[in-house]
DNA sequence: AACTCATTTCGATAGGTGTCGATATGACTA
DNA sequence: TAGTCATATCGACACCTATCGAAATGAGTT
């Protein structure tokens, strides 16, 4: 089961590689690396596994790695692959606690994919 | 080269896929179904390629498709299959005007795939 | 140091995907 | 009915990816 608790609201560590991403899909121009750049970004997310990850963390403000697999139906080795996917993509933050790695939605690079759709 | 014409602006064919697709990734619970529905429309759009398609087509109001294999560098078979995932992913719209193929965004869906990734 | 348990990494496999050249289809033209 | 040209489909290839079981790593405990 997940666990609910206080959301720590780390302070933000933005990357550069976080800052520069994601120009507006709508814009007037999108050159190679920027598409590049995008579609690795939204590869990440083009899951049905890594989406139900992303829904299951924002939903719940954080959770542990150890409740996934049942709550996923996918063996442990496979939501870990998931986890590490999202978390280089910059989508999800990972915070080990004793022996468990809880995860938190980064919520202002999904706000960044979000917008590069958009106007 | 683009050309560049008055948006024919059709009438909307809002399919019923269409209304059904991209529930909220933030909101409380995305099933299976939605899972898959989700990640298909993302997987569309998580291709450097696509994602420069669509921003040419977006930034011109529409292109012709015999313009297209230039400005990508990609042979007219390759962007034909490109074209395709988009059709069949509902990002784009496909007419046909004469000898050639036409195509402009279906912006009502970009942004039921964009409000899916936000609140 | 040895043990336990959570998580990652490894190796393998089945299936998916981007790309191209070659060919087929489809729409206009003579 | 041919002929021409735009576009789609086919067949093949190299590469990537989701998945799992097995093994390695890492953190805490005794």
């Amino acid at each position: 089961m997940l666990r609910f608790m206080a959301q720590t609201d780390t302070a933000r560590t933005d990357t550069a590689e976080e800052l520069q991403c994601c120009p507006p899909l709508l814009g007037p121009v999108l050159d190679d690396d920027a598409a590049v750049e995008l579609a690795a970004t939204l590869k990440a997310l083009a899951d049905p596994v890594r989406l139900k990850l992303l829904n299951l963390i924002a939903s719940s403000g954080e959770a542990c790695a150890c409740d996934l697999p049942d709550l996923l139906d996918r063996t442990q080795p496979t939501v870990s692959h998931h986890l590490s996917i999202l978390v280089k993509a910059g989508l999800l933050e990972r915070e080990q606690r004793g022996k468990w790695a809880w995860f938190q939605l980064n919520q202002d690079r999904l706000e960044s994919v979000r917008s590069a759709l958009g106007q």
